[in-house]
DNA sequence: TACAAACGTCTCTTGTAAGAGACAATCGCT
DNA sequence: AGCGATTGTCTCTTACAAGAGACGTTTGTA
């Protein structure tokens, strides 16, 4: 990610490759198995944070101790261990609102049949929480967890409702303004739809991340005003208008009954 | 001053004075927010951890920023993020043991009106990885994720078996044989229950940990002799002959679903 | 059976992060 | 308003962890 460690300092330069802390290590390993989602050798692990080896090998350890990680079957790779999941149920117990919205999310792809998310902000970027496979044939969505641009998506526009201009654009990179087929989004237009979608309570986009799909999305408050989370529902791009009126419509019911106050 | 009692502290196998290391400091607080289930102001979170305040303000800078922990509501007070959801979601995704487990715990206690648990080893103790609640009125199941000495339980029991008497002895501390109530247990009295657990496939303990409770566990199998978790019915203490008979064989038929050979 | 590559452990050095503490700003009493 | 306790931020020092790298061992493949 950019981030960088401040070039600051006067005095000699600096070459890139410094000494880093231990517990950005631990994080950038976290990622970095989040993003791999299966199990890893050390020597990997270390190549793919860019970390020495002696030290993954020192911080690997500790975290398996504390049950962080687990090794794998096999002996010589590993992956999330016990501790984070134990410490993610305590997350979820805390938050009715992720709690409810699994629960919404799961009912409302049945009942529809169609792929249903829900989605949060995360440190600033799109991330879908849940999500709920639907029962077409094809439809991949984008794994849980995944971080996506907020321009590419129809919840990113309700996520950033109530921020001014200044606040989304220090939100957004130039990057995140080229969609993955290579066009370009004009900031403005995105400030624009964040408006609109603000204004009327939802926001549809149609083949902005891939040429094949709707997403059709509703914002979740937390305190008036505030938006939480958003759930969507993923559509082929040829549904009608009418489905999708009537999509939207249960979607809407849906965010309201987690909605707090909005 | 404050202290003057307990250090408390932990889980670090830590002397008092020195310098700890980030990392540590990082595993302590989650520990500890894991243990208090709720957020907590960052000058508690300090005392409760042990730490300088200056230090726990930048790790817990560092946490929120990456996601693991989170600011709670009114402000000022820290709890488990998003990012530990995710990577517990991850930790299930690459479970299957785990995953299905859950199903059938909570398919049980449906079915038995009992409260069911999954259980594993963690870092050498014994953990309630799900449970279930069951119907009966006052039934309160320890939390998920406590840590609980070995021996107080049916699974220690079975979650021990294939051990050697030495490696049973480094697994279990002296406070450890001594009971909730005071009672002490004998280590001899505990390594032939292993035995006996072994040998008949399950091991139904009364008593131990309450007195108005019975425990039914049986072991689920990773290989062949592997145990790898157990499920337990937790039932009243004057349940029959006959219906912890019924309860016991169901158990065993789902746990023999889930058990990959044994 | 030999050779190269990856694994896991250790040692030693030096850059740096953990911690002590001072500070201003709030909060919460009475 | 007055006082003590708490909060969040900052600075500076030095104890110590991150990292380089060497070593012996275990792959695997030619």
């Amino acid at each position: 990610m950019q981030d960088g460690n401040a070039p600051a300092v006067s005095v000699g330069q600096k070459t890139g490759g410094s000494r880093e802390k231990g517990l950005n290590r631990v994080l950038e390993i976290l990622e970095f198995l989040h993003t791999t989602q299966r199990a890893i050798g050390i020597g990997d692990l270390a190549k793919g944070v860019n970390a020495p080896r002696s030290t993954t090998y020192t911080v690997v350890r500790s975290l398996v101790e504390a049950g962080l990680l687990e090794m794998a079957g096999d002996g010589n790779r590993v992956y999330f261990g016990k501790k984070l999941y134990l410490y993610g149920m305590d997350y979820v117990r805390g938050n009715d609102l992720l709690r409810r919205g699994r629960q919404e999310v799961d009912h409302l792809s049945r009942e529809t049949g169609e792929t249903s998310e829900l989605c949060m902000l995360q440190s600033g970027r799109y991330t879908i929480v849940h999500s709920s496979p639907g029962t077409r044939p094809f439809r991949i969505s984008s794994a849980t967890g995944l971080q996506i641009p907020l321009p590419w998506t129809a919840s990113g526009r309700l996520l950033l409702a109530g921020m001014d201009r200044a606040d989304i654009e220090a939100m957004v990179s130039e990057d995140d303004l080229t969609l993955p087929d290579g066009r370009r989004l004009l900031l403005d237009d995105f400030v624009t739809d964040i408006a609109t979608a603000r204004a009327t309570g939802y926001c549809v986009t149609s083949g902005l991340v891939d040429a094949y799909t709707k997403c059709l999305a509703v914002p979740v408050f937390s305190a008036p005003g505030k938006v939480e989370a958003t759930m969507c529902l993923v559509v082929p791009i040829d549904t009608s208008e009418e489905r999708t009126g009537n999509l939207l419509g249960l979607l809407r019911d849906r965010a309201a009954r987690l909605s707090i106050g909005g």
